[in-house]
DNA sequence: CGTTTTTGACCGGCGC
DNA sequence: GCGCCGGTCAAAAACG
C-alpha cells in the first residue's frame, strides 16, 4: 500500500485570497505509475511534514505537467517560472490561510492489475483511522484520497467486456483547506452516490462530468483527520473543454494555449496536465453551485497571483483561518 | 418540465 | 460461501 502514495511531491502552495482574510492556497504532489520513482512511502504517520521532507525536490506544478510540451505555456499561464524549485501558485494576498496540499497517483493504461488497490482501501483507513490525533491533524489525508479504488468504470466495463478488469483510469488526488466542499472546477457535475466513509463522520460523494460521454468521474470527501481539508480526486480525463458557461467562466481564465484542443484531447497520457485543468478552482474559488454571493468571485488574472515561496508545509497547514461554512 | 440530488439497493472484489 | 466494503445504479424527490 504504500507504494500506493509514492511518488508524492510537495509543492507550493498557491494562495487565493477571497472573501477578506481568506484565501486558499494549495501543493500540488503528483505521482505517476512509472515516470517518477521517488518512493515516499507513506505511512500511517505520514505527515504533511514528511511529504514537505521529500528528498527529491518537490515537483513544481509545472514540473509536473512534463511530458507535455506545454510546459511553458502553461507556467505562462499561471505566471510561473518553471526554474523555481518551489513555486508559488497564486494569491492575491499574502497570508497563507489555507492551503492545498495534493496527491497523485496515474495508473493510466496499465494492463497488470498491479497493486490491488482495493485492499489498500480498508486497511489504509484503519491505519489512519481510529486515532484522534487531534494535534497531528496533519496526519495525510492523501492517504484518504488516494486509499479507495480503482475500479472505475465497473459495470460499464462490464456490458462491454466481463472478463475485461476495469481499466484503472488516471486519478489525481489533492486537498484543499476549505470549509466549502465542492469546490468550482469549471466543469458540470452531477452527484451520483455517496458514502459513509469508514472512520469518517464524513461522507464522501461521487460526481460524474454532466458532459456527455465525458468518463471524468470525481469524490470528494473531507478529511476527518482534519475537517478543515477537503480531498478531491479526479479520475479519468475530459474529453472535451471546461464549458464556457458557468459563473464567472472558469474557461475564460484560461489562456489558449491551456484550452487548446493539443493540450489534452488527443495524445497519450496527459493526466496531470490535463487534470491540472481542472485546478483553477483553486482561483476561482466559491462553493460549486453556491447561489451565495458571498463566494462569487472576481476573478483574478493569473499574472496577479505569484506567490513568494513559502516554508515547510506543517507550518502553513496548521494556519487558522475560515471560510464561512457553507455547503452546497 | 428538465435536470440534479438523495438514498437504499445492488454489484463485484476481496479476505476469511 | 459469506460478509464486508467501495462504488454505482436508479427511482423518487427536490430543485429551478
Amino acid at each position: 500500500m504504500a507504494e500506493e502514495y509514492r511518488d508524492l511531491y510537495c509543492h507550493q502552495p498557491f494562495y487565493n485570497d477571497r472573501y477578506g482574510s481568506g484565501s486558499n492556497g494549495f501543493t500540488f504532489s503528483g505521482s505517476s505509475s512509472s515516470a517518477y520513482t521517488q518512493d515516499a512511502s507513506l505511512t500511517a504517520n505520514s505527515s504533511f511534514h514528511n511529504l514537505q521532507m521529500l528528498d527529491p525536490p518537490y515537483m513544481t506544478f509545472t514540473e509536473i505537467l512534463q511530458g507535455s510540451n506545454d510546459n511553458n505555456a502553461l507556467a505562462g499561464a499561471f505566471g510561473l517560472s518553471r526554474t523555481s524549485s518551489s513555486e508559488a501558485f497564486s494569491r492575491v494576498k499574502d497570508e497563507p490561510k489555507s492551503v492545498v496540499v495534493g496527491a497523485g497517483d496515474y495508473v493510466g493504461g496499465s494492463e497488470t492489475p498491479a497493486t490491488p488497490n482495493s485492499s489498500i482501501s480498508s486497511s489504509s483507513t484503519e491505519a489512519v483511522g481510529n486515532e484522534d490525533s487531534s494535534k497531528n491533524q496533519k496526519e495525510n489525508p492523501m492517504k484518504e484520497a488516494m486509499e479507495d479504488g480503482e475500479d472505475a468504470s465497473k459495470k460499464e466495463t462490464i456490458t462491454k467486456k466481463k472478463g475485461e478488469k476495469k481499466q484503472k483510469q488516471p486519478r489525481f488526488a489533492f486537498m484543499t483547506k476549505s470549509e466549502v466542499d465542492h469546490l468550482e472546477d469549471g466543469y458540470r457535475w452531477r452527484k451520483y452516490g455517496q458514502k459513509a466513509v469508514k472512520n469518517s463522520p464524513y461522507p464522501r460523494s461521487y460526481y460524474r462530468c454532466t458532459t456527455q460521454k465525458c468518463p471524468v468521474k470525481k469524490r470528494i470527501e473531507r478529511s476527518y483527520q482534519d475537517p478543515s481539508i477537503v480531498i478531491t480526486t479526479y479520475e479519468g480525463q475530459h474529453n472535451h473543454h471546461v464549458p464556457a458557461t458557468l459563473r464567472g467562466n472558469v474557461a475564460g481564465m484560461l489562456s489558449p494555449s491551456m484550452l487548446a484542443p493539443s493540450l489534452s484531447l488527443q495524445d497519450g497520457p496527459m493526466f496531470p496536465r490535463e487534470l491540472l485543468l481542472q485546478i483553477p478552482h483553486m482561483y476561482n474559488y466559491g462553493a460549486a453551485g453556491s447561489t451565495s454571493n458571498v463566494y462569487q468571485q472576481n476573478f483574478t488574472p493569473f499574472e496577479q497571483l505569484q506567490l513568494p515561496d513559502y516554508g515547510l508545509l506543517h507550518d502553513i497547514i496548521p494556519s487558522a483561518f475560515h471560510f464561512p461554512k457553507q455547503e452546497n
